[in-house]
DNA sequence: GTTAGCATGTAAGGAGTTACATGATTTT
DNA sequence: AAAATCATGTAACTCCTTACATGCTAAC
């Protein structure tokens, strides 16, 4: 009945973290948190933010002006509470299985300004190892069946692995750069791109940790 | 209750359609078949058999023998019905909105050598204008957030970016084959792999359309 | 003879969606 | 004054997973 995501309620509390906000911003900003640009509907956040404050972790503060002046409608606005904040550093602390998972990574990896530095490589060691099983137990089905497939099949299977593959080599990256060699990122044949800045990763951003706050 | 997916069942009947199947390997071959990788459980699989087989569109044999001599336990063959294969016909010849979904795409890719050359055009430009849809606006939140986000976040939506760019590049490639120009994959930085070989879609495989059967 | 893999299923539940319902505020 | 977008929610439903239950067959 009430939506307990894994990966949900992390988003929520990682950007309340950052700053408090109401439940309509809450879900542009987490749009792009969230995987592959998908819409998180209404019906999923709004039973979420409840389940968060029945369990203490946020509180929900009505406010009819917001900053600029006019007084716009009422709307809630979210805050971690004390236990709030002490649980998403509980959170941002695990390393095991499940975020090395696609569905958790993703998030995971978009609050690693607010991650220990062991915990980021160990996720992404992680993430790289569950990576390259995966492809191994792929290339061994693709090489034992490629002859009773249609080229379709193929290409399709190929640009699959492809992927994957490219996604490895950009967490080898991203892995060397933790620590500390600070290995140029491999461009490649991209095209130049508005997005395709000079965004290289940190050596070391300092961890946010240390700012654990009780009531 | 009755699992009636829009994934699963083009993709359990395109199969079928190959070959007569029992569930346990049909299983296999979906995972495979089934966008990235991911595991299909039994739970969803034995189901939805049971529905298509309810809607009479395949009908399931006990066999016991397999074809090489010796008897092995009783397990269901699974195969089309003429109306099975009516409707199979029906769905492999849509091309509207809903097939060039992320959930949808893969699967109706995986049977475009059943598929008529025109709808394979449609789906794959279709196709081709939601990514860049998506790709204009996840810029444009990104030109505007860009200086309030860390590196970290930055990076993951710049990889994100770069990815569906690369996704767009592999269509182009593909459109422009489908059209006859028999351009050659862009194969780019990657390196050599089991799966990087010549792979090359064809430049038009004869659909198999007209194959079609009454009962 | 016991582990691993083949083979078929069911029941309960999780994580989300769509569609609905309501109303305020801003823009055209 | 109409249309768009902001803002909050609920109910029903979908699709899928996990865990359970069962038993056969091959390999070590």
């Amino acid at each position: 009945m009430r939506g307990r995501s894994d990966v949900l309620e992390p988003a929520i509390l990682g950007l309340l973290h950052e700053s408090p906000m109401h439940g309509y911003e809450l879900r542009k900003r987490l749009n792009l948190v969230l995987g592959s640009f998908r819409a998180l509907s209404y019906g999923s956040l709004y039973p979420c933010l409840k389940g968060l404050v029945e369990r203490g972790w946020i509180v929900g503060l009505e406010s009819t002006d917001s900053g600029h002046g006019v007084s716009k409608r009422a709307r809630i606005v979210y805050q971690l509470t004390a236990d709030g904040k002490e649980h998403l550093q509980q959170v941002l602390s695990s390393s095991g299985p499940s975020t090395w998972e696609d569905e958790n990574f993703d998030v995971r990896f978009a609050f690693f300004a607010q991650t220990d530095a062991e915990t980021r490589l160990r996720i992404l060691e992680g993430r790289r190892t569950r990576l390259t099983e995966r492809l191994e137990t792929v290339r061994q089905s693709f090489a034992r069946t490629r002859e009773r497939m249609d080229e379709y099949t193929l290409e399709l299977q190929r640009h699959g692995l492809e992927q994957v593959e490219r996604e490895v080599r950009w967490l080898d990256g991203l892995i060397d750069n933790e620590r500390g060699r600070r290995r140029v990122r491999p461009t490649g044949t991209g095209h130049p791109t508005d997005a395709d800045s000079t965004a290289a990763v940190p050596q070391s951003t300092p961890a946010r940790t240390t700012e654990k706050e009780r009531g």
